[in-house]
DNA sequence: ACGCTAATGTACGAACTGGTTCGTTACTCA
DNA sequence: TGAGTAACGAACCAGTTCGTACATTAGCGT
């Protein structure tokens, strides 16, 4: 059966220790956001991979460094995307809509990176904590958020008193919670809140949302 | 050893169907809160209740309908505290904010619910689209939003096009976020988003957002 | 008093799961 | 060119885990 196909299993490289590397995170990924920590099968990875069940742990050690390694891997993503923004030439405003909206956006395209960080969450952030890439180092978006802010401040637009991590707990509130409790709250009360002909007016109502906060007529302290 | 002190189990009733299937839930919350539907063991829920194993088949059928049952009595403690909120005295602006406190409070009086939501979104909520109790009646909290929404609008207090699912998705989300990804945002920007000494901060910020959405003076559409 | 049933406890097992052992092969570089 | 090493595969193992078969008893109704 099998036995005739032999000879085309040797398409591409056999030996390529990137490349197995890359797809066991990939294939990680994947089955650690649909079954959560202990809920994921390191025997079903490897199954899914062209590779074996021995390569994870010659690579990187045992499943609690795997999905260690799925998250170091997911948040570069997310800061490579914060860091490449640039809104410098916009007004403070604008600017402050354009983050939101990078944030909306990214959220929406990474449903899977979601999931991971919930399921990190019910797990106390112990990898995170652990891990010295991950804890270590900050996010791109709180400098660019902290920057807007000053200006907005000094342009006499923004008349909150809320500090860059604030605000960044506030715009990814709502990115978040959008997708990581879609089903609940889609079984719960209806509404699809990742729907196609809604994005839109999500996507509006949280730079609304942002922009009404921080330039909200307040009464004198 | 132990035969001296046989005598002394004999303290309260030995046959109590419902305290028993009731302390069997709590504990249960409390397992499957801690280490997700898949980490959670029914035998260690058994063995930190006063029963056996045998009884949480006995009255619950299996592990999976364990899980549903702590999910239908962890919504109802919430809607139970919806459903007693009282604001028809209270003007619209007044009525709103007291309902977005309450939502808070109630997340952050309940962590463990916050977590159970988690594993159930974690678990694309297949247990609630299965249960009758959860995905018939919604949430009081609905239409206590609707009402003052309307009330709002007559009174030429309230701008923004929203309904009242949308906004509750507004307010659920920061205050849902604040708690459930209290670890990873601590780990990640190093602030706790739960600390004793801000939680007034949160709450207050919570109110002046939504406040904020809905009176922002918009252009003429 | 007493029988009947709801309620409970014990012991066990089949299937699974993370991790390892042992052996093999492709590639490289002296 | 051939020896050394990085990369890889198959089978296996020990500890768990959900679920159940079987035995037992408390307490209510009559």
């Amino acid at each position: 059966m099998t036995t005739v196909e032999e000879p085309a299993r040797r398409e591409g490289r056999i030996r390529d220790a990137a490349r197995t590397k890359a797809e066991i995170l990939k294939v990680a990924t994947e089955e650690f956001a649909r079954a959560g920590y202990t809920g994921a099968r390191v025997d079903e990875i490897a199954a899914r991979t062209r590779t074996t069940k021995r390569m994870i742990y010659y690579y990187f050690g045992g499943k609690e460094q795997l999905f260690t390694a799925v998250l170091e891997r997911s948040y570069a993503v997310i800061r490579q995307a914060e860091g490449d923004l640039d809104v410098g030439h916009l007004d403070p405003v604008a600017a402050i809509r354009r983050l939101a909206e990078l944030t909306f956006d990214h959220h929406e395209a990474h449903p899977d990176f979601i999931r991971l960080v919930s399921i990190e969450n019910i797990h106390d952030a112990e990898h995170i904590a652990a891990s010295e890439t991950l804890s270590s180092l900050n996010s791109p978006a709180i400098d660019v958020i902290r920057r807007i802010l000053e200006a907005g401040r000094e342009q006499g637009l923004f008349t909150a008193e809320v500090d860059a991590v604030d605000l960044h707990a506030m715009i990814s509130s709502f990115c978040f919670f959008r997708v990581s409790n879609r089903h609940t709250f889609g079984a719960l009360f209806g509404r699809d809140l990742t729907a196609d002909d809604r994005r839109e007016h999500y996507r509006t109502m949280l730079g609304d949302m942002v922009i009404a906060y921080l330039t909200a007529e307040r009464p004198a302290a």
